[in-house]
DNA sequence: CATCAACTATTCACAGATTGAACTGTTCAC
DNA sequence: GTGAACAGTTCAATCTGTGAATAGTTGATG
C-alpha cells in the first residue's frame, strides 16, 4: 500500500504546497520592501548563524553565487546587512545583521508568530506541538546537512 | 515569551524554509520535461478534484489567471491534460488529466514517497506519523478554505 | 428584450528573478 | 613560484509571473 501514493497525498507534495503558500505570504508583507522571501532567508540564516559567508547562503539556500551577490547587495544597500572582508582570508565577506535588520526580522517573526498561532488553532494544542517539533527537527537536520556537504 | 518569536525558531519559517526546498527537489526532477512545480500543482489539483476550470487553479495556488493559461498550454502541448468548454457555461474551460498526466504524477508520487520514508526515517515513526495527520489536516483546510472566497 | 456588469479565458508587453560564463583577486598545495 | 581551487563579482540571456486590454459569455435589472 505504500506503492499506492497518490502524489496530493504525500506529506511531501503537502509540504511543498503549504509552504510555497506560506512564501507567497511573506512575500507579500515585503512586498512594500522591495524584498524577497530569499533575502529574508538571508538574513535569517546569518542572524542564526548557520551562514557567515555569501558562499554559505548559495549552499544552504541552493541558489547560484551570483543570485546572492545581488541579494546581499540589496540587503546592504537598505543597511539590512553589513559586509566585510574575512580578515582570516580575505576573498570572504563576512555578513553581518544590523540593527535595522534584526528589526525587520522582528517584525515579519510577529508575522510568524501569527500563523503559529493560527496553526495551533487549527490543529489543536497536541497535534500542533508536534507540527512543531517535527519542524525543528527537520530544519534542524537540513541545516547540519548543508554545513558543509555541497 | 509569545512575543519573543524570533523568526527562524516558528514552525511558519520553517515550513517556508522546507517547503520551498522540497520544490526545488520536484524543479530538478522536472526540469528535463521543461515544467515546473506549478505544473505538477495543477495537475495534481485537477486530478485530485479540487479544481475543474482554470479560475480554479488560480485562485488555489493564488497565481494570476493568464499565468494559468501559459501553464495549461504547456500542459496541453504535452498531452498531459485536456481542457474543453464547459457546455453548462462556455466562458469555462474544464480541465481533465489525460494518461499521460497521470503517468507523471505517478512518476512524481514515487519521488514524493520515497521523500516521505526519508521524513519517516529522520522523525520516527510516531513524530512521522503526527507530521502527515497534520500537514494532511492543514492542507484540507488550505483547500476548503480556497474552494469559494477569492 | 435591451443593457450593462460580472465572469472566464486569452494576449501582450513588461518588470523581476535566476542562471551560467567569464573574470578578478586570494589562498593553498606542490 | 606556478597552478589549481576558492569567494565574490559582472554581465548577458532566459525564464517567471503580473497587470492591462480584449473577446466572448452569462445573468441581472430595468
Amino acid at each position: 500500500m505504500a506503492t499506492n501514493s497518490s502524489l496530493p497525498e504525500t506529506s511531501a507534495f503537502r509540504l511543498m504546497v503549504l509552504g510555497t503558500d506560506l512564501a507567497n505570504d511573506f512575500a507579500e508583507h515585503l512586498r512594500e520592501t522591495g524584498l524577497t522571501p530569499k533575502h529574508l532567508g538571508t538574513l535569517a540564516m546569518v542572524e542564526q548563524g548557520f551562514a557567515r559567508t555569501q558562499d554559505d547562503i548559495a549552499r544552504l539556500m541552493r541558489v547560484s553565487p551570483s543570485l546572492v551577490v545581488r541579494l546581499a547587495d540589496q540587503l546592504e544597500q537598505r543597511d539590512l546587512i553589513e559586509r566585510r572582508r574575512d580578515p582570516e582570508n580575505r576573498r570572504k565577506h563576512i555578513l553581518t545583521v544590523t540593527d535595522g535588520g534584526k528589526s525587520l526580522l522582528a517584525e515579519m517573526g510577529a508575522l510568524a508568530a501569527a500563523v503559529d498561532n493560527e496553526l495551533a488553532e487549527r490543529l489543536g494544542r497536541r497535534l500542533g506541538g508536534q507540527l512543531d517539533e517535527a519542524l525543528a527537527q527537520l530544519m534542524g537536520k537540513l541545516m547540519e546537512d548543508r554545513q558543509r556537504p555541497r
